[in-house]
DNA sequence: TTAATATCTTAACAGCGTTAAGATTGTAGA
DNA sequence: TCTACAATCTTAACGCTGTTAAGATATTAA
């Protein structure tokens, strides 16, 4: 976007915006807030009326992509008219969300992550566990079993960020599989 | 270590040993060349006599860490008596690894991780499962398996490092708990 | 219209990774 | 033991980074 103001009139959702392209094609580590100045035609002093300093901007970021993640994660369940296959819609949705964006896991779960116990994600995972299993499994078993169901849905999303782990030919039903392969214990 | 002639002696060594202890302590992204030249007493272009880059220095580190991972892992296998509780206290291992050291978990599996088909622990993880489960499992299904449940793993340590996730008073236990509320399904 | 506020620029600072050129030390071969 | 060579380190500099202070320009509210 060329510049013949002396505002800007947007800066502060571009920013968030190619912030959040420059992270998708080349990671975090490589983005400065200089060249995405820069790329706005602006001068490198002007993020700072909208952000405190850079991890502020990569904050509103990650609660941009977050977002997205949120909205994945609710089609997969919103989507899914046969009740019983719940979980595993939503835990391949999961999955898919960061294989098809694998520099958003790092960028995502690195120190960056707000606290857990109110993670919208988490949140909605747990809702969907509890209204799936509720009646079926002892209340203390179930805590165990929500915890042990996301971490093998997280754990897979990030080896296959890591690569090399999954075959990639027909990845949704590769991910069913390796979801599928362990049951619930009551 | 003060410095009173001109060689050091040591200084590949100290590098690698004092960058594990910052990150230990700080994380990765606050270390830099120039604090661990200036903290061995040496000039900031000292390190390039012994690393090509600040990468090639992590990379030493990643493979110091490494080691005392695979150890960790291996000592867990080595001093289980009960067969039956091998992969139980591989996974336990795994993950107090990542729990008493969670600036490791970021700094290993973000982008700098080799190739997971080549990955020692992987490969030990993966023999350990193969062993135990091989002649109850069909092949096809074992591969599955063996994914399934280091993503539960992998998953948990992950988690435990971002925090809020497990109740931290019992951790041992409370990773056994979790781990063993799914079975393999045959 | 005016005052206050939001937004942006210019200029500067220290810290960073990295390199080139040269000094110092260790070592292998005569 | 002397000498040439290789390894190791220093000094000085480069461009890039995040951040701040002071001031310019535009918007908004009174």
């Amino acid at each position: 976007m060329a510049k013949d103001t002396y505002h800007h009139g947007n800066l502060k959702k571009e920013l968030i915006v190619k912030g959040l392209e420059y992270i998708e094609r080349y990671g975090v580590e490589s983005l400065s807030l200089r060249k995405l100045a820069d790329a706005a035609g602006v001068s490198c002093a002007a993020p700072y009326a909208h952000f405190r300093n850079k991890e502020d901007l990569l904050s509103a970021i990650q609660e941009f992509i977050t977002e997205q993640f949120m909205n994945t994660l609710s089609e997969a369940a919103l989507y899914c008219k046969d009740r019983s296959r719940l979980l595993i819609e939503l835990g391949t949705g999961y999955v898919l969300f960061f294989y098809e964006n694998p520099l958003y896991y790092s960028f995502l779960f690195n120190g960056r992550c707000p606290d857990l116990e109110s993670y919208t994600p988490f949140l909605f995972f747990r809702e969907c566990v509890v209204t799936t299993l509720g009646n079926t499994i002892d209340e203390d078993k179930l805590e165990y079993i929500i915890i042990a169901l996301w971490s093998m849905v997280h754990g897979l999303a990030g080896l296959i960020t890591i690569d090399g782990v999954v075959n990639r030919e027909h990845i949704s039903e590769e991910i069913e599989k390796i979801l599928t392969s362990l049951e619930i214990r009551k």
